[in-house]
DNA sequence: GCAAAAGTGTTCACTTTACACCCATGT
DNA sequence: ACATGGGTGTAAAGTGAACACTTTTGC
């Protein structure tokens, strides 16, 4: 190595925004801070990037070490840089956010730093850092993501019923969808694949149980096809 | 300071796609590198981000050392962190893009670092480190997003006719666009404000000229209009 | 008078929205 | 039998796309 210390260094680190959802309610994962600075207060998974790493990697490793998921859809989303934005020294942060199907991986976040919750989006405690703003961002971007990108269906089981996707939107959106309209417009879409399952043990009509046929996606993607809810 | 270089750091650079359009045909500019690595290869205008400034303040000291710009259009783009991106030693660079009007700004970069030209911007040369990705990613970056936020009217002088902003979404739509329609809807959306100026020394009919009405388009925004084309 | 771009409306197809009732199931 | 969400079609309004000619100006 050359040049290396000539003058001083921001650290570097990764910050993830992990969401899921349950039950129509959109959650992030937080993990309650065991050292200083912010010792006791919330915070976002992430820690150092290692130097033989990529940034994708760290966020990985971060989400599988403190929150203890693996195989998540991961996006780098931004980079914080405010020169005060750790009190011990300078420390530029890169940003992800990633989505996860509650259904699927556990409401308890398995992991060796088990303090970790997961909270309403927007009803979270104060944070540590700027990882408030580092949210705000995460959730702008999600919410506008939806729209234009087919992600929502990272935070579904892989067979999830037509409402549960209506759910997801309203949430994002932040507005009612019209049911008759909605289910028009995303059948005609042609990216769901119906499956012959319905939904098991509920207290009435069982819904049809359908699949994003991401393969479909890709290839209408090739011919110009471009989502849009 | 704490902990510092207890583990080995990657070092922090910022880069700057600075775009301009010249005449509807889209520019880069680009930098001649004086130094190793990739001495003689073109490179977008960078440099080490100092541990007293923040990100988006490296990125304009950097845009005005070595491409003579100052007050112009800047937006985080991505942050970079492949290991091996830079043969000396791990340096992760956050990439930003820039838009400047040529027509105000002139089209040789007045810098020390002269050997620094404007290329079109799908006409580059090869060039140093991953630079060639991040323009790649800039170019995305800037074709997405002059159709749903009014970024384009940085790329024009103040005053402007309509041909050339329709030209501009040519350029970055890359498709023909009706003249009738497009006038009827971006005159309808009700942020260009007429100048009683019209065009100078053209070889025909002399256009009306139009000012993007900035405080309008904040205004509408709140009441929930977003710009769409 | 001709070359070159400015400016201007209407029609048709399609997309989006609004809206209400019956059905299947479990308790 | 009732409560709960599942599932379905149509009409009206609005939006997007296609399209051709006259005007102004400089040479």
């Amino acid at each position: 190595m050359q040049n290396i210390y000539k003058h001083p260094r921001a650290a570097l680190t990764v910050d993830c925004v992990l969401f899921g959802l349950d039950e129509g309610d959109l959650k992030v994962l937080l993990i309650q801070r065991k050292l200083k600075p912010f010792a006791g207060k919330w915070a976002l998974p992430g820690g150092f990037v290692r130097v033989n790493e990529t940034l994708d990697e760290a966020a990985r490793r971060e989400l599988s070490e403190e929150a203890g998921v693996r195989d998540v859809f991961l996006e780098q989303l931004y980079t914080f840089g405010d020169v005060e934005r750790d009190p011990r020294e300078r420390v530029v942060s890169v940003a992800y956010y990633a989505l996860v199907n509650l259904a699927d991986h556990p409401l308890k976040a398995a992991t060796d730093a088990s303090d970790a919750a997961w909270f309403s989006a927007d009803e979270v405690p104060s944070l540590a850092f700027d990882h408030a703003e580092i949210l705000t961002a995460a959730l702008r971007r999600l919410k506008g993501k939806v729209r234009y990108e087919p992600i929502g269906f990272e935070l579904l089981p892989e067979k999830f019923t037509l409402s549960q996707l209506q759910h997801l939107y309203e949430v994002c959106l932040e507005e009612p969808i019209d049911k008759r309209n909605f289910r028009k417009k995303i059948l005609g879409m042609g990216l769901l694949a119906e499956t012959d399952e319905i939904q098991q043990d509920v207290a009435h009509r069982a819904a049809r149980l359908y699949r994003f046929d991401a393969k479909r996606y890709e290839q209408l993607k090739k011919r110009g096809f471009s989502f849009w809810l």
